[in-house]
DNA sequence: CTTGACATTGACACTAATGTCAAGGGGGTA
DNA sequence: TACCCCCTTGACATTAGTGTCAATGTCAAG
């Protein structure tokens, strides 16, 4: 699947993917006339990527994580038990802050709801945000420099 | 409370503080000296905007959804409501796809402790990913056996 | 009164992600 | 062959978020 193609197929513009590529993120493979070809295993790659990146992560960040991306193919998250524990880790850690972010998002559609439905609640001292700066928020957009 | 602190409390630095002001989404008191003054309530409202960028989202759409961002959320939250539930779909992909990848990390990791107390490693994992080349959708199923 | 910490505004810089344009190749199809 | 669409690389533009510096005001402590 050539690059437009697979670019709709994902939603994002096929710029978006060479910038992928070009930061080390897709490897997808070329034909003979240079033409990138996604493969299956490459569009859910992206789609990961794609996510990743909508979700707020950096492409750096994302990078870092990069062995974790790939379909579980051999050639991925391989190397010592170590490295796999360390990958563990990894994903535990980015699951983590993804609940977090998901509570965060689910907590969001709540008070959305709750106020759509008129509920003239006056809450003034709901602030499960008050106290607690590390609350919700996660000390992952860390990013720059 | 002063901007200094503010931004210590909710992790972030004065100049994102002020600059969501700039784009609108904060309106601190100020002093007789012109000295920002983030009253708990600014403080919930800045720690809401912090994780929605943190998440993903431009101030341009935070501020789309404004209205809901205060303690009471009234009125216009119909479009937030959709790009919530758009952005928890997101984030539900990631995590289920990192769920797959943590399972298979750990089994691969069982699978590496055997082989280490076997001497012999068998590696076969066909990649039977190759067929659904389907985006986001391929979710669930697929790999975990 | 001086010092130091923190505030203000405004300008400039940098990075990341993405758009867009240019110049040229590839390859079906009429 | 001509045409059209998609591809390639590379350069430049833009937007957003944030850092940082400059010049200056505020205020509490020594």
């Amino acid at each position: 699947m050539q690059i437009k193609q697979a670019a709709d197929h994902l939603g994002i513009s096929p710029r978006s993917l060479r910038h992928y590529e070009q930061v080390g993120l897709l490897s997808p493979a070329r034909d003979s006339s240079g033409y990138r070809h996604y493969s299956p295993a490459d569009l859910r790659r992206a789609a990961r990527i794609r996510d990743m990146i909508a979700t707020g992560f950096s492409t750096r960040e994302v990078l870092a994580m990069a062995p974790c991306l790939s379909d579980d193919g051999a050639g991925a998250c391989e190397g010592g038990l170590a490295d796999l524990e360390h990958k563990l880790a990894q994903i535990d850690r980015l699951i983590d802050e993804l609940h977090n972010r998901r509570q965060t998002t689910l907590e969001r559609i709540a008070q959305f709801r709750g106020a759509l439905s008129k509920t003239t609640i006056e809450r003034d001292t709901p602030d499960h945000d008050t106290h607690d700066p590390t609350t919700v928020s996660d000390r992952l957009s860390r990013r720059q420099r």
